[in-house]
RNA sequence: GCGAAAGUGGCGGAAUUGGCAGACGCACCAGACUUAGGAUCUGGCGGGUAAAACCGUGAGGGUUCGAGUCCCUCCUUUCGCACCA
């Protein structure tokens, strides 16, 4: 930075120039002054108050985890955020801006063990610093409501909201599948399974272990979220269907059979009752109660049902399900079809499962693949019983019909061999079989869902306390309301392993039974994490509120959120859980919206050299180094410039470098140029009627320019071209600065002044104003320099609040004329020219030209779009 | 396997409704000013040609006066789902 001593400065011309300090666009003083200015300025960002008359509008950023520090990721997603926000204070909206901290989760407790710290205090000063970043790189937010979810303030109402839900019996506890480290004695999470082992002991295999645990019943909820997705129309397509995929609803009816020689019943769930017929064998997932019951005399059949659990279990940890080989075993029984009667053996095979429908089906081998795929390699028969309408039954007898492979969902399609339900179509057979079953009392229809209710349990100790106590006597007893917060102990030790580390907290387990007075143990085990950030934006709304998660009015004017950002990883848990939330809040009556997000954008991940940032692959940026070697504006504009905002960026320096000079080439062109001019007169400079030259020109620049970026705010979001259309304008105020521009424009327009005089402006006045546009286009990417900027050219206002300039489609229109074709001595039709481009040359190559000729004695052309000097081509409508 | 998105210079990417392909930026080359340049300014920069012509948007077909854009058939990459009965 040797360069920054130098006072000289010499130009392209070769004249020396003395520049003053501030002449030169030093990022670091300029940002580091407005932040002084702006961190005395806490109510900036502030929203009016629910009650004003302003059209609201809430951004929204994903909060972040207080991992330590920001990374680009971060930054990329905030800056897409807060341009938007600027942008809507410009045009005038009331700007809810928030920011808060997904403060509660594992990485504290492990950081805690290895430094040595309490969870608490390494995550609230992970918090202030990358508060601190955040605040550097001058992002709008009103810290005025700040959430940070590991403060009783706020998971008080994590178990207020528990406790409603308790009563509305939306939760529950029940005994369900963990995964269990033996090592470690506890339990961990899905994330923390490594290829079937424990993440601290990679020999420990995990186990399976049953455990109580409370549960919110989520899918209570499944048909209303599926259904409102359809609303969703502000969403990514993606998210949306991968939350139908993640609900997973099918229609469809469960059927008994009958145990032969026995009155036990199996269910099985089928979205095809009418393949009924062709069922030629049961097929149960191995983990089904009822296996154990039909071989638990046979020795050599449980070894097998062994082995086929655990080959399942290592291909499900190794995420290879989908890849396994068909399996199964014979188990010696039968059941009986209740459709015809007939007895189909009973087996057990690896690709059922036991998680979703009844974990047991039918198998119908002539109308599925999986099932052709176990007949085939088991030699059970396939038995075709639909057809295409336009099959001869002659052709399934001479075996030309090759199953699976039929069209037998078709409406088309005909039942055969199928009874008394032969000859109906598919659809009508479902509903006419699914009714049999019903009136003879051994089915019936029923839809399910691959959704399972929200396990919340963490055996945990950074976390909600769950606020249950069990009583000797009284058994599950929740904790009144007006005990609440049950407070997290602080310095517990949490460096040993096994069960919830509150458990080991005798003052907190100990506790009073709130109905019989006895003794009583609180829950120990704490909330997932995602309870937390399921309604934090909320509660920004009014983030002090001491009697009430939310003020039902405020949020009512607030919500549902304008919009929200944030990184596609989320789209389906915390999207799904937030929605969740949102519909109980309405149901409870403390909200009126069914949905809280109304429009959804998923930002690219940042990735460098080809593959996303991480520690071990040495590729990561830090934000902080950027900021300190370019600035927090260089870093905020690349990351928007780079990529359209949907696409992974890829992060390369020296791009940040070129964003660098361009805004340094910004700061010259208007320290050296700019001078005050009165507010009433650029204002109106701009929408001047300059004529057809150079002045038009730069006038035409500003419009396009602005339509440019008011488009890309309001519709495709690629700030990427807002941002490129800004440095083209700066292009051209450069040719207009070094005079290449305006000659002979001295006067081109008139203005009256307030007091009625006329004044007369000329290129100098449009350029000025035309800085002053610039500084306005900047400022939703670029906050520092364009306050400076908007400082140096002596206006007073803030610019926050300036309001964003309308563009006028008819000044950012390329100007074109047009000229009549003459064909036979007759106009038939015009053509269209840029301006100022040899019009007669032009007339006469068109007349010339035979194809068109040809063209006009059949069609009228409308239009003929002409490069200067050059026919290309001819609009025929 | 199913579903979705995307393939454009050395690179990131423009081209919003079919109408001058490669805006804007990076990298690179040349020049100017310089004791100096990793500053600044000017010019160049898809292939091809002395200059044109001509050829160029993953491949091959099609529609159209005209296709990166629309249609068909492939190929590749990324993401999501993956035995959901």
């Amino acid at each position: 930075m040797s360069h920054q001593e130098k006072t000289v400065v010499l130009d392209g011309r070769g004249t020396e120039q003395p520049r003053e300090p501030e002449q030169r666009y030093d990022p670091q003083s300029i940002e580091l002054r407005w932040h002084e200015r702006w961190s005395q300025q806490p109510e900036l960002y502030h929203a009016e108050p629910a009650t004003s008359q302003s059209k609201k509008y809430y951004v929204l950023e994903m909060l972040p985890y207080p991992s330590g520090a920001l990374h680009m990721g971060h930054v990329r997603n905030y800056s897409i955020g807060d341009a938007l926000a600027r942008f809507m204070w410009m045009k005038g909206y009331n700007v809810l801006h928030p920011m808060g901290w997904d403060a509660f989760g594992l990485p504290a407790e492990n950081a805690a063990l290895k430094n040595k710290t309490q969870p608490r205090e390494w995550t609230l000063h992970n918090i202030a610093n990358m508060k601190r970043q955040m605040q550097r790189l001058g992002f709008s937010y009103d810290w005025n409501t700040e959430v940070t979810t590991c403060l009783p303030d706020y998971y008080r109402w994590n178990q207020w909201f528990f406790l409603k839900f308790y009563e509305r019996g939306l939760a529950y506890r029940r005994k369900s599948k963990v995964n269990w480290c033996p090592e470690c004695a506890t339990v961990l999470a899905n994330e923390q399974v490594v290829n079937g082992c424990c993440w601290r002991h990679e020999e420990t295999l995990v186990e399976q272990r049953d455990l109580e645990q409370w549960f919110l019943r989520i899918t209570e909820y499944a048909d209303e979220l599926l259904r409102d997705l359809e609303n969703l129309e502000g969403w990514p397509e993606k998210v949306r269907t991968m939350q139908r995929n993640w609900i997973g609803r099918s229609e469809g009816a469960q059927v008994e059979f009958k145990l032969a020689g026995s009155d036990e019943k199996i269910t099985v769930f089928t979205t095809r009752i009418d393949t009924i017929f062709g069922a030629t064998s049961i097929q149960l997932a191995p983990e089904h109660p009822f296996v154990g019951k039909l071989i638990a005399d046979d020795p050599a059949r449980l070894t097998q049902l062994d082995e086929l659990i655990a080959e399942q279990r290592r291909a499900r940890e190794l995420g290879e399900l989908g890849e396994t080989e068909k399996r199964g075993f014979f188990t010696g029984a039968y059941a009986i079809n209740p459709f015809n009667h007939e007895k189909i053996p009973i087996w057990v095979a690896n690709y059922i499962l036991m998680g979703y429908g009844t974990g047991a089906i039918m198998s119908v081998p002539a109308h599925d693949e999986r099932d052709y795929e176990f007949a085939n390699k088991y030699g059970i028969e396939v038995r075709i019983v639909i057809l295409p309408r336009q099959t001869e039954p002659a052709a399934v007898a001479a075996g030309a019909v090759e199953p699976p492979t039929l069209p037998y969902t078709e409406m088309e399609s005909l039942l055969i061999n199928s009874g008394e339900f032969s000859g109906l179509g598919n659809q009508e057979a479902i509903q006419k079989m699914t009714r049999y079953a019903e009136e003879h009392g051994f089915g019936r229809a029923r839809v399910t869902y691959r959704l399972r209710d929200w396990g919340i349990s963490r055996q945990r100790y950074w976390g909600t306390p769950i606020p249950m106590l069990y009583c000797d006597g009284c058994g599950i007893v929740p904790v009144p309301e007006s005990e609440l917060p049950v407070l997290l102990p602080e310095h517990v030790d949490i460096t040993q392993q096994g069960g919830s580390p509150l458990g080991r907290v005798p003052e907190f387990v100990n506790a009073k039974c709130p109905k019989c007075g006895g003794h009583a143990r609180r829950e120990t085990d704490t909330m997932d994490t995602f309870v937390d950030s399921s309604w934090y934006f909320y509660r920004y709304t009014d983030a002090k509120l001491a009697t009430a998660p939310i003020d039902t009015a405020v949020a009512g004017y607030w919500f549902p959120i304008d919009q929200y950002i944030g990184g596609v990883e989320h789209a389906i848990l915390h999207l799904i859980y937030s929605r969740f939330w949102t519909k109980i809040m309405r149901d409870m009556g403390l909200v009126k919206n069914s949905e809280p997000v109304e429009r959804l954008f998923t930002q690219g991940m940042v990735i460098r050299n080809g593959a996303k940032m991480s520690k071990s692959k040495g590729n990561v940026v830090s934000p902080d180094e950027m900021v300190a070697r370019y600035g927090a504006d260089s870093t905020r504009v690349y990351a928007l410039f780079a990529a359209p905002p949907d696409r992974d960026l890829d992060w390369q320096e020296n791009g940040v470098e070129g964003v660098s000079r361009f805004l340094a080439r910004v700061h010259r062109l208007i320290i050296k140029n700019g001078k005050p001019m009165a507010s009433s007169e650029w204002k109106q400079v701009a929408s001047l009627p300059w004529g057809t030259g150079s002045a038009r020109d730069l006038q035409r620049k500003i419009h396009q320019t602005l339509r440019r970026i008011t488009q890309d705010f309001d519709g495709r979001w690629h700030f990427n071209t807002s941002i490129a259309a800004i440095m083209e304008f700066v292009n051209e105020l450069y040719l207009a600065a070094e005079g290449k521009l305006y000659e002979g424009e001295k006067q081109v327009g008139e203005l009256t002044d307030l007091d009625g005089r006329v004044m007369q402006l000329g290129g100098e006045d449009l350029r000025q104003s035309a800085y002053r546009y610039l500084v306005l286009m900047l400022a939703p990417f670029a906050p520092y320099l364009s306050s400076e900027l908007w400082e140096k050219l002596g206006e007073r206002s803030q610019l926050l609040r300036e309001p964003w300039p309308r563009f006028n489609p008819e000044l950012a229109r390329e100007e074109e004329i047009e000229l009549p074709i003459q064909i036979n001595g007759k106009n038939r039709s015009r053509i269209t020219v840029p301006a100022g481009t040899g019009d007669e040359e032009v007339r006469e190559r068109a007349l010339a030209d035979e194809k068109i000729a040809a063209l006009l004695g059949s069609k009228v052309p409308l239009k003929v779009i002409v490069v200067p000097g050059k026919l290309v081509n001819l609009v025929v409508r």
